[in-house]
DNA sequence: TGATAAATTCGAAAAAATTTCGGAGCCGGA
DNA sequence: TCCGGCTCCGAAATTTTTTCGAATTTATCA
């Protein structure tokens, strides 16, 4: 009366019957009751499993689709919305379920054993694999994942020094260098930075490019033409104010992003300085800003939107089992020359 | 063999025979099968609540977190960062996990049974409730979640003739005559509008504040001075010459979203209009972009983080069965005065 | 407009799962 | 050896869920 064609399902019933006890036992069993000997449980545990028991009530089914958790501090920025609309998109494409999460907190991201439980408890629940946005993981986290195989990427990961971890960025490093050669080629050889905070791995990055640049052109650098502060308008204000305001001052200013281009803009601007004519200009991040600043900004483009489709897939194979080609993939970044640079001025 | 003194507790069967069906329904009701009449369920529903019926193995856990899905097109937008921004910080708060998805497609959207099926499917995985954001929710999905009691909340929903959907907003028709009379008040009478799509709601609602605070200021509308085609810079700088090139210009032009202003702004720019010494001009949003305008912008203000807050608590307030004071729900907007106006010229 | 198909809604019967309660076996002490 | 207390298990009763078919309403088409 069981092993009918039609009941695909094994039931309860059916566990006991191979299990060898009564449907009463097996339900204790699934249930947790203590009236069960430790023998017996262990018994009916692994013939549910064997049979590939569901309980028919729990319809946890997550088999459906896989989830994926990102984990992300600011959502409000047009970078990390960017990035989400790729990883939402190839969440989607995928068929797997996004969850979006803070990352975790205090005794969480510090403590061994409360780390492990939570990468637990998120596997428990059918996630498939987690995807950092921006976020400085904690050791524990990324420790408890690994053991847990549980894959993990992070997407310009605050603190690269980790090698273990699979990280997924722009090439700061050429889009740094591409702006400035850009700059460079139009006969510029005074030519400033101006950079995000020094601790920042991305600005870090972008300012080697810089340099790079700089030491392939044989251009010696200026220590007074080299600021770093902070990704945003104020401080790009304040800091073109300052090198706008020197002896001989640069042709050209290199911006470690767009809000410091912005600022930078508006300082020339004060000063009187015409740009393109007397000062180009770059920024980087290609906001949609760029297009209305006066004059339009030249920018270094980042692929977000692929750099978010990138982690999920490289985190869905990761979870198939498929190790990525590289820890640190990274996917170029592109110039968009509009407006605000143009040939060095004449002296 | 029912009210036996012994058992306390209610069974099924109990509400079921309270309610007037069969303990069949009154399961089927307990798990939020779909083949249950409204009323039906309603009834059950509120027997269960008066005799207190607990199920009685609380059904496997559930109780880990309830899961909230939010539906958006585009996160790549401040307006959909922020509000999701707020939406992530209050699911944290209130831990829920917070699943994002795009909106189902077609299959789903037009048929009955299907958006049925995607709404139990929902529910199933642990889903509390939804929160679209500025989509149009397709009518199937609203019946079917309604009919099977998930609670959902709208944000700014494209189309607000639907009232059965619980929606939020930010009181757009406010803001409009906000910052209508804010020109008004600085001296101007011929003021223009430059607004958004036609079909758009948001847009319509601002339009008519602007409508009122002329009406309630006496001053006549002049139909070459409204415009409405698109949120875009293009539109803007596009309305805005035509306007300014009008015999009798205005002096002042409230736009429908900042980015129309920032068009607007170019526009006078380019024809040599002092802003704001001989045009005053407003944006809507309040985007970061209106710092770093020249001159800064003055801005109507959405209440964006809180409106995602808001939508969340409101839709687990209804998980909870609390009914949401009132089916649309506005949060106040408020005027940030920047640089952009200025008292009306003097002729 | 009428007929035909499809869907909705409900319950009876059957199946599945859980709880109650009692009993077998197993100590250890009297 | 007998007794009380204990653990572990299962039969029966109870509760809950699922299946499936019928009655009714709604949509669709000729």
């Amino acid at each position: 009366m069981v092993r009918r064609g039609r009941s695909e399902r094994a039931t309860l019933a059916d566990v006991a019957r191979v299990a060898g006890v009564s449907p009463t036992t097996a339900s204790k069993v699934l249930n947790g009751r203590s009236d069960v000997g430790r023998s017996t449980r262990e018994r009916v545990l692994s013939v549910m499993a064997e049979l590939g028991y569901k309980p028919t009530a729990v319809r946890h089914e997550r088999a459906r689709g896989r989830a994926l958790v990102t984990m992300l501090d600011f959502v409000e920025s047009r970078y990390a919305g960017t990035v989400l609309q790729g990883i939402l998109m190839a969440a989607t494409s995928a068929q797997a379920e996004l969850v979006l999460r803070l990352p975790p907190g205090e005794p969480i991201s510090t403590t061994r054993t409360a780390a492990r439980a939570w990468v637990d408890e998120q596997k428990e629940s059918g996630v498939a694999g987690l995807v950092a946005l921006a976020v400085a993981v904690p050791d524990a986290v990324l420790l408890a994942a690994e053991d847990l195989g549980m894959p993990v990427v992070t997407i310009d990961p605050i603190d690269t020094t980790e090698s273990r971890v699979v990280s997924i960025g722009s090439t700061n490093w050429a889009g740094g260098r591409s702006a400035t050669e850009h700059v460079i080629r139009l006969g510029h050889r005074r030519i400033a930075w101006i950079g995000g905070p020094p601790g920042s791995a991305p600005s870090a990055e972008r300012f080697h490019g810089y340099q790079a640049a700089l030491d392939s052109a044989g251009i010696a650098q200026d220590r007074a033409l080299i600021r770093n502060e902070a990704f945003s308008v104020e401080a790009g204000l304040r800091h073109g104010r300052d090198v706008l305001a020197l002896g001989e001052r640069p042709t050209a200013i290199v911006a470690g992003n767009d809000e410091i281009a912005v600022g930078v803009l508006a300082a020339a601007k004060e000063a009187g300085v015409a740009v393109p004519g007397e000062l180009s200009v770059t920024g980087f991040d290609d906001t949609p800003q760029t297009e209305w600043t006066t004059p339009r900004l030249t920018s270094v483009r980042q692929p977000l939107v692929g750099m978010g489709r990138m982690a999920v897939e490289t985190v869905l194979a990761m979870a198939d089992g498929v190790q990525p080609a590289s820890r640190h993939l990274q996917l170029a970044t592109t110039l968009s020359v509009r407006d605000s640079t143009g040939p060095a001025p004449s002296r």
